[in-house]
DNA sequence: ATGTAC
């Protein structure tokens, strides 16, 4: 079959014309760069693009970031938005690892401080925050996970795990309205009991960085960020086996044929359900309580990373500087053609990038604009931005989630060799702590795109505005 | 991503 055709329309947008297929009700939108735009054709993303374009309700355009690579039906990096009326939800446009996000600490200690104790609180991160394919945790009661499901981080309030800081740092506050505890099945509920505050495998890190640059002082001073060689630390991870559970499940009884279900012409992936339908309700209610698991999954996290270094630091501040979700849906009120419209917007592997001026969203950061928080490779840097002003007309408020893989896990394992990673790592200054080699060579930075490169393009795009770099010292990796 | 398989 003929590639789809990519039509330049800046340096950093990408059309895909609605005359691609017939069945597309609007046109793909992809952004990228000419120094990225070759990775397109590597895989079936695009094609992805055009199918999700075919869904009923979709707003505007299907939308790609310039990490966008294949994915379950919708491409890892889409944006789609959903007529809150007429549109779906899918839990294909959400994922598999619903709030899978990023959380971002900040303390006031330098490098210098940090160096000569490196080595061993990489070590004591890898103890105390259990790591790895079918990690555990202290199990906790079956009446804590309701809880937890439907209130969210007033769980780690209560159990002095989170201060009001933290809580007013995190999106939504670490609570979505509209969880539904029930909606949930008995045995997504007994995974997560025994995984609250676990990191998981994969991609999933946490990293000691250190802040590199500062593009703009203002608004990095009022995140807390104040000068280079300061120590952040950075955690990715998401709701684990239980959001995993809730996908499979939806997935699995839409495509039996439950009632309400939308099937979508050319890819099972893509079921969805009417949002105002009550298996649209359902799914929503669910993915909901499976973002609050999330939310608390890396707050539990970040409790414990800050017992760890203050054990060594007693006196260091260490803040959340913010928490944020990448894989999820949200229902929000965006201006389309002028006037403003109740969409439902999957974002996944997509990061939400309101500016102050479009802000909605969380108060503690409505002054300077939603901050962005982009992890790239174990190599090279991460990113923390805001979203830009214009941006709402844009991509729905939206920006990249990270720097997307350039090659697959599989082929990564054949090109590069752990022992040789590491090694790498440790020329640049890195200590890698990581369960089992194959991590290390599916996590090889050369396995991802430029960082640097991904951030020029959501930045040359108009999608937001960057802040500071911050570069790794100390990683964990499951 | 994921108790890497219903």
């Amino acid at each position: 079959m003929a590639g789809i055709e990519l039509e330049r329309i800046t340096d950093y947008t990408y059309g895909i014309r609605q005359t691609t297929d017939v069945r597309m009700k609007v046109p793909g939108l992809v952004f990228s760069s000419p120094a990225l735009v070759k990775y397109l054709k590597n895989d079936q993303s695009l094609q992805q693009v055009v199918n999700v374009s075919m869904l009923p309700g979709i707003v505007g355009a299907s939308m790609a970031m310039p990490d966008i690579h294949w994915g379950y039906g919708f491409p890892i990096g889409g944006v789609a938005a959903f007529d809150a009326e007429d549109g779906v939800i899918s839990p294909g446009g959400v994922g598999y690892d619903i709030n899978c996000g990023v959380s971002l600490i900040r303390t006031d200690l330098h490098y210098d401080q940090l160096k000569p104790k490196l080595r061993q609180i990489t070590d004591n991160l890898f103890k105390n925050v259990p790591s790895g394919m079918g990690s555990t945790s202290s199990k906790v009661r079956q009446s804590d996970i309701d809880d937890i499901l439907k209130n969210g981080l007033s769980w780690c309030t209560e159990n002095n795990m989170a201060t009001k800081s933290d809580v007013m740092n995190t999106e939504e506050n670490g609570s979505m309205k509209y969880a539904m505890s029930d909606a949930i099945s008995a045995e997504a509920k007994k995974r997560g009991l025994k995984q609250i505050g676990t990191l998981g495998a994969g991609n999933h890190f946490l990293e000691i960085q250190i802040v590199d640059r500062i593009y703009d002082e203002k608004v990095a001073g009022y995140f807390g960020i104040k000068r280079t060689g300061q120590v952040t630390i950075m955690i990715h991870t998401g709701s684990r086996g239980l959001g995993h559970q809730v996908a499979t499940d939806f997935i699995r009884n839409m495509n039996s044929g439950e009632h309400d279900v939308v099937m979508h012409p050319v890819d099972r992936q893509l079921v969805s359900a009417k949002i105002n339908s009550k298996l649209g309700e359902k799914y929503t209610g669910a993915m909901n309580a499976a973002a609050n698991f999330g939310f608390v999954n890396r707050q539990v996290i970040v409790h414990n990373v800050r017992k760890t270094f203050s054990a060594d630091f007693p006196d260091s501040e260490i803040e959340l500087m913010y928490s944020l979700a990448h894989n999820i849906a949200k229902r929000e009120k965006h201006r389309v053609d002028g006037e403003y419209r109740d969409l439902v917007v999957h974002r996944k592997g997509a990061t939400r990038a309101f500016s102050s001026v479009d802000m909605t969203g969380d108060a503690a950061y409505s002054k300077y604009g939603h901050p962005v928080l982009i992890p790239g490779d174990m190599g090279t840097a991460s990113y923390i931005l805001v979203g830009k002003e214009g941006n709402d007309s844009i991509s729905f408020g939206s920006s990249c989630h990270g720097a997307g893989r350039k090659l697959s896990r599989k082929k990564s394992m054949e090109t590069f060799n752990s022992s040789e990673v590491i090694a790498g790592l440790a020329h640049k200054g890195i200590y890698l702590r990581a369960q089992n080699r194959q991590v290390v060579s599916e996590e090889a930075p050369g396995s991802y795109k430029d960082i640097d490169e991904v951030i020029d393009a959501v930045t040359g795009a108009g999608l937001t505005m960057p802040i500071a770099r911050l570069v790794p010292v100390g990683v964990v990796k499951g």
